[in-house]
DNA sequence: ATCCTATGCATAGGAATGCGAGGTATTCGA
DNA sequence: TCGAATACCTCGCATTCCTATGCATAGGAT
């Protein structure tokens, strides 16, 4: 199961501090969420793609060895929005919360 | 702002206690959640609908005065669902802590 | 050697969710 | 008397996500 609407927020917190490929992105939401949170390819890959579309991220060709990975960075824009859904998310769940008991 | 998919839990939840009408029970989500969740008719409604499709809710047509209002009341299945739903919750928000930063 | 699994990227089709805009009608206070 | 709040409803659109599918490489098991 997923929260929708948050995966934009997930990726760029996934690359927060350095670069990172699509696949690892996911592998790492996974495991940090400790399995809950599991977004498909079909989900992640477009996403990634509109992110970089906004200027969010920039992505270049890793040429390690072999299989070519598309790395994605966060640019200054991705950083703010970052920031700016982290509050957002704490307002909006913190709400739900209010109404669905247990703050 | 709204969180997708958690309004069939928060409109089960308004009428946890007693059967409220559509438009109370819109507000009655405004007000709990502070300001912060303001789901839309054209959202509300068709919602309602859908859970009275699914059996979670039936309604009735309230005599009171002068203008008709269609009061929903929570089923044992609604129950049973508002019960998953709440877990659910903590599960997938606890998750998204989890990546976001603070517990 | 061959095959399965994991890695790695991508797109297409469809379902679900929510919003805005539009429509109808009543009630109440300024 | 006239506008705001109440109260219900539907349609079309955008967004988000999933499933399915396709392609390709790498590594381990048989």
């Amino acid at each position: 199961m997923n929260l929708r609407g948050t995966l934009p927020t997930l990726i760029l917190e996934a690359i927060e501090r350095e670069p990172n490929h699509g696949y690892s992105i996911a592998q790492r939401i996974k495991k940090r969420s400790r399995g809950v949170l599991d977004f498909k390819e079909g989900t992640l890959y477009p996403a990634l793609h509109k992110l970089e579309n906004e200027g969010l991220v920039t992505s270049y060709e890793g040429a390690e060895k072999g299989r070519p990975r598309r790395y994605y960075r966060i640019t200054e824009a991705g950083l703010a929005v970052l920031a700016n859904d982290r509050a957002e998310w704490r307002k909006v769940s913190g709400a739900v919360n209010l109404i669905l008991g247990e703050a």
